[in-house]
Formats: C-alpha cells, sequence, structure tokens
DNA sequence: GTCTATAGGGGGATAGAC
DNA sequence: GTCTATCCCCCTATAGAC
C-alpha cells in the first residue's frame, strides 16, 4: 500500500469534493475571477456535476461564503460570552483562537474583505450580527473598564479595529510582505505564534495609554 | 448658470475621462468583476474609445495599477529619508499622510490587497522596493533604538505590521464595519482623524511592552 | 450519479463609416 | 477622434445518453 503526501480522498462525498475545491478556488481568487472549471478541475469532477449538486456558481458561492462567515464568527462566539473569565483573558483567548484558525487558512480574511465589498447589504441580511457583539459580556466589561478609569476613555470603534486589525492583517499584508520582504512562510508563521501573546500585552498599553 | 454638485468636466481630455472612470469601477470591483462597458458609461465615452486609447482591459487596469502603487509609496517616501527628524517624528508624519490619503480614497487599500493576491508575483516585477525600506533612514532609526535599549528586541515584521496595520486596517474594514455597526461615515472618518494623534502614541508604548 | 455535447449569453475587441 | 455594428471567444448552464 501507497502513502502519498496527498491521498486521493475516495472517503468523501462528490458533494463534499465540489465544496472543498469551491473553498480552495474561491478563496484564492474571489467569485468573479473563479471559473466553474476551476472548482470541477480542482475537485476532479465533471464540470456538469456541479450545477447538478448545486445548480449554479452563484448558489455554490452564497453557501461557501455563509459557511465561511459562521466559522469565522464561531470561532470566537463562546469565549466572547464567557461570564467567569476577565477581558485579559478573553482577549489571549481570542488572539489565539483566531491565529490558530487564520494560520490553517491565511485567504479567509481577504475573502471576505473582496466579497463583502463586492455586496456589503447582503452581508447583513444574512448575518444580522450587530448586537451580538454590543450585547456580548466581552464588550460590557470593556465598558465596565472604562468607568472604572481602569483605560482611557475613547471610541469603542478604536479598540475593535485594533484588536480585530493586530490578529488578521498580517495575513491580509501576507502575500505582499512574502513578496517584498523575502520573509519564508515559516518566518511568518513563527511570528503570528508569537503574536498571540504579544497582543494582549500590547492592547493593554494601548487602552492604558494617552 | 447652474452649479451643480458633481459638475461634468469638459476641460480634461479623453484619455483622462476614461483614466478616471477606470480608477472608480476598478477601485469599487476590481480587475475580475469590472466590464469595459461599466467603465465606459462611466466615463460617458463610447466603448471603442477605451480600447482605442488603452488597446486592451489590461492595459488599461496596469496603468492604474502602477500608479496607484505608486502614489501609495511616494506619499511618504520623502519623509522615510529625511536626516533630520526623529524615528517618534516620522512615525506622526506617516501616519497623518497616509490617514489623509485614504480619507479622500478609502478603496485603495482594498484594491490593493485583491489584485495582488491575483498576481503577488507582478507586484515584485515592477516594484522593487524591497530594499528601499531596510535602507531608509526610519529603518535605521528604528535599528538605532534597538541596540540602545529603547525599544523591546523584537523581529521587524511586528513593528512594520503593527505600523501599516493600525493604519491601513480600518479602511479595509470600513464596509464590513460600517454595515454591522451602523456607524455613519461622518463618525468613522472622525475616529481616522482622532488616529493621527493615537497610532504613534500606541506604536510607542507597544514598542516599549514586554 | 456521472458523463458528452451543445445551447445560450455576455463581454472584450475591432472594422469601418463619419 | 468618435461613433455604430458586429465578430468571436469564453464561460455558465442544461439536455440527454449511459
Amino acid at each position: 500500500m501507497t502513502v502519498s503526501k496527498e491521498p486521493k480522498r475516495t472517503d468523501i462525498s462528490t458533494e463534499e469534493k465540489i465544496k472543498e475545491a469551491a473553498r480552495v478556488v474561491f478563496f484564492k481568487k474571489g467569485f468573479a475571477a473563479t471559473r466553474t472549471r476551476d472548482i470541477a478541475e480542482e475537485a476532479g469532477i465533471n464540470l456538469a456535476l456541479l450545477n447538478y449538486y448545486f445548480r449554479s456558481k452563484a448558489k455554490l458561492f452564497e453557501i461557501i461564503m455563509i459557511e465561511t462567515l459562521t466559522r469565522f464568527v464561531n470561532s470566537i462566539q463562546t469565549v466572547v460570552n464567557e461570564e467567569n473569565t476577565t477581558l485579559e483573558e478573553k482577549l489571549v483567548k481570542i488572539a489565539s483562537r483566531y491565529i490558530d484558525l487564520l494560520l490553517e487558512e491565511s485567504e479567509i480574511p481577504t475573502f471576505l474583505v473582496t466579497e463583502i465589498r463586492s455586496n456589503p447589504a447582503g452581508l447583513k441580511a444574512k448575518f444580522p450580527m450587530g448586537q451580538t457583539i454590543i450585547n456580548s459580556v466581552f464588550f460590557k466589561q470593556y465598558q465596565e473598564a472604562h468607568k472604572q478609569g481602569k483605560i482611557v476613555e475613547r471610541h469603542p470603534i478604536h479598540f475593535m479595529m485594533n484588536l480585530i486589525g493586530l490578529i488578521v492583517f498580517p495575513f491580509i499584508a501576507k502575500p505582499m510582505l512574502l513578496e517584498v520582504s523575502g520573509v519564508p512562510t515559516s518566518e511568518f508563521n513563527k511570528a503570528m505564534e508569537e503574536r498571540k501573546k504579544l497582543i494582549p500585552i500590547w492592547l493593554k498599553v494601548m487602552m492604558e495609554a494617552k
């Protein structure tokens, strides 16, 4: 029995094979630049099967989009509503979980950013999560810290953008950075591991700085 | 004489009209999703003229891409090589200039990110700027601060990503953020103005934190 | 369920009149 | 330089055999 590095997985259904291939190609090229032929080839199936299982390119895309968004949000959903951890502890968990997720699939942020740009309204329609954040334990703890004067009074938009940005931006800039600087992926990944510890520290001093 | 909010500019050449329209549409939709017909309509000209002036969609795109990259890099080129300003003073100028540029054209970062994703190699080919950064006065001052123990020893990749990310990420996340949170553009812009002062302060305490 | 063949439409590009 | 009309390829989607 031969063991190949990328074994042909015959154990998964055709439908799942197509979805996996769609993720790969959509993540890399975006919706518009992706041809259904690319997906079929990547999946190792006939083009007609794509329409047989998913009716259209758009339908298939929507499924991938929703699954990706769900994964992105769910990865921290539980953390954000924990009652028995401090704000600092939550920051550590959030940074750690997101970075782990993105080390596995670095393309997610750019994929989401570009596709939401093409259709911002669709996001709210299918993902009404605005209130979820504001009502979270996490956010209440943040506001509580304000009241107690532990952190400087500032529009919460800054905190949210800094938190997400410090975690996510490196993965968005990755292609540019590696190309320009010549830093290898291994070194990049190592730096991202370091950031799990650094980001919570940074956020703390940023919130206190004035 | 009527004064409209968006006056029809008859003072600029057809060629320039097409380029302006191309910027608008490419920035909003990206190369793949853009139809030459969209550009023609946006420019208020006939489709054939686009090919008359620029031969092809790809050629036109390349021009816009190079001009945008140049603008993005040039906006801080001079600052970065000033001999008679400190590192801190440079941070203030860089944050201020970039944010001003992005307040005018918020779509630039997402445009660059998505298009470089589709063709990372093209970046280095046409923009060999790797050494430019490392040889800059800015970068040397940063390394000097290390030696003097003013800031914590850390891979420069962190500093670069934090600097660029804190400035640029909000503009990348803007469509998502506004949609989800309901914050109006005016409030967003106000926060960005605040960041001109905040980012240099934050970077300072981040570099010192351990 | 999976294939081959092909319909059908959209979009980039050009020919040629003015 | 600018227009109208049109070509032609490519890509999505489906019909229909197996």
